[in-house]
Parts: C-alpha cells; structure tokens; sequence
DNA sequence: TCTATTATAGATATAATAACTCTTTTATAG
DNA sequence: CTATAAAAGAGTTATTATATCTATAATAGA
C-alpha cells in the first residue's frame, strides 16, 4: 500500500518546473539527472503526463517539455491520476457485494485524501525555494 | 496503490464476527469459507490480528478465535495496520531531505484518510445486517 | 534535403512484492 | 494418548513495479 516511485517522480519534476521557472523548457536529460534516474524510464513518466495535459511536450531539436497554460491549478491529485491510473484504493468485496460496508467505509476514507490532494495545487508552490524540492 | 487483499479479508472477517455474533467463537475454516479463501492462508492473517490485540484466539481442540473485549473500539485502521504494518503511503524524497515540499503534502493528505479510518470503530457496525457485509 | 536532436513507442528484462500452499510444530480439551 | 486446532517456517507462484534497450517519429537548423 504505497504510491508507486514513478507517482514520486512525477510530482517532484512537476514542482521542479514550478520552483525554478515554470516557464522554462527543458529535455529530459537535465530533469533525469536531477531525479537521478535514466532519462528513458522518466520519459515513459512524462509522457503519461503529456497525454493527461499536465505538461506540453514539443518533439525534434529544440524541443523538450514545459508547463501548459494554466498551471498554477493543476493539483497534487491530477499528477498522481495521471500516473497511476483512476485508482480505487479498494476493491475486492464477498460476490461484489454493492452494499458492502467495508468498501463504503474504505472509499469514504479515500475521499477524504483526494479531498486535500484536490486542494494542494502547484500555485501554492510558485514562491517556494528550490532546496525544499 | 492499493491495499493489498489481505487487509480486505481481515476487515471482512472482523466485520463477521460483529454482525453476526460479537460473542462466537469460530474456527477459521467456516471462516475461510465465508471468505473463500484457504485456511492456510486466512490464518496467517488472523495470526497478525491476534499479535495485534485485535482478536483472540485458543489453540487446541475447542479452540478457534474470537473477539476480545473492548472490541467495540476497534478501529478500522487498527485493522489496516496490524496487517499492513505501520504504513507511510509515500517516501522518496530527493537526498531524502526533510523539508521536501511532496512529502509534507502526501503525508497531510495520508493523515486525512487514517483520520476518518480512525473513526470508523467495529461499534458503528453491531446493528448491521450480515447481507451488507 | 540532410543531419543532429529530442520525444514517443514497443518489446523486453529484472526486481520486488503479494498471494498463496505445504509441512511441521505447539497447545489443549477430553 | 488422541483428536483438534492455531502458529510458525519454508517455499512457490503470480503479479506488479521498475527499469533498460532499441526503434520510430517529429522538427529545427544548416
């Protein structure tokens, strides 16, 4: 029960644009070696966030990933969503029962972590120092 | 990210306990039927839960597991922890600095959801029927 | 058009964890 | 002593996460 590494990564390149100029575009070289991982397996991350509007990506020289327009409310939730797919924490009730307690219980919880996740956006981090990455 | 099955088949099997008789004692292999699972298997979670103080149980002929008084206070995440350990739903930071901006929020976020998981005491669930379980 | 650069996609390999089984041991009521 | 039932240990299988390698597609600039 943990968040997958990747879900990690994510975030953190996603704050790393923010804190140090969200306007910026760069490879994935440069964001690999600040993660410290290879540059290929990032790529496969980012391109999942490509394909969830989280980040523009241009192919060819010159080219690289940058924030989209409207950044700023883009939300720790979006980030992990994209990465990890439209999780349900829980599944797995006796004959799928629909009534179930203990899954009622299990997703109101969940709903209560999304909630706060939903609330924390990448605005709250535009004045944020790097060191805190 | 998700919570594995074993912590559904424990919260599944204390649920039974409550809404069918809190005061039984049962053998895991009518449990084990219920739960359509192995003995084998639900045993080693029923171990976790004993080690816990979350049930009790008698070896020997006669014997099986029941509930311990006071059960009534059991939590859900008393539940969840006893078989998922002490989970952190997220580390990973970068140079595991202490000040990382992604943790604080994943771990405010993780507090959110234990809270309500907390809350959540098998008491809520004496006067269910078992055909919501 | 050619070349260098960079993202994207596919296939695959490795590692870690979850899920489960089998066997043996320990405990206890009768 | 025996039947019964939980506990413990070792091991197996399946699934998922993590990552790498190679090939393909796109694009800027010469």
């Amino acid at each position: 029960m943990k968040f997958s590494k990747a879900t990690n990564y994510a975030l953190h390149t996603m704050l790393y644009f923010v804190v140090t100029d969200p306007k910026q575009q760069l490879g994935v070289q440069p964001l690999a070696e600040k993660m410290e991982i290879s540059p290929t397996y990032l790529s496969k991350i980012l391109t999942q966030l490509v394909k969830a509007g989280l980040v523009e990506s241009a192919s060819g020289a010159k080219g690289g990933y940058r924030l989209p327009r409207g950044w700023e409310s883009i939300s720790f939730l979006d980030i992990i969503h994209a990465v990890e797919g439209p999780v349900s924490l829980f599944d797995g009730c006796l004959n799928d029962n629909p009534e179930c307690m203990v899954k009622q219980v299990m997703v109101s919880a969940e709903d209560k972590m999304e909630e706060e996740l939903k609330q924390r956006t990448l605005a709250d981090f535009a004045e944020s120092a790097p060191a805190a990455l």
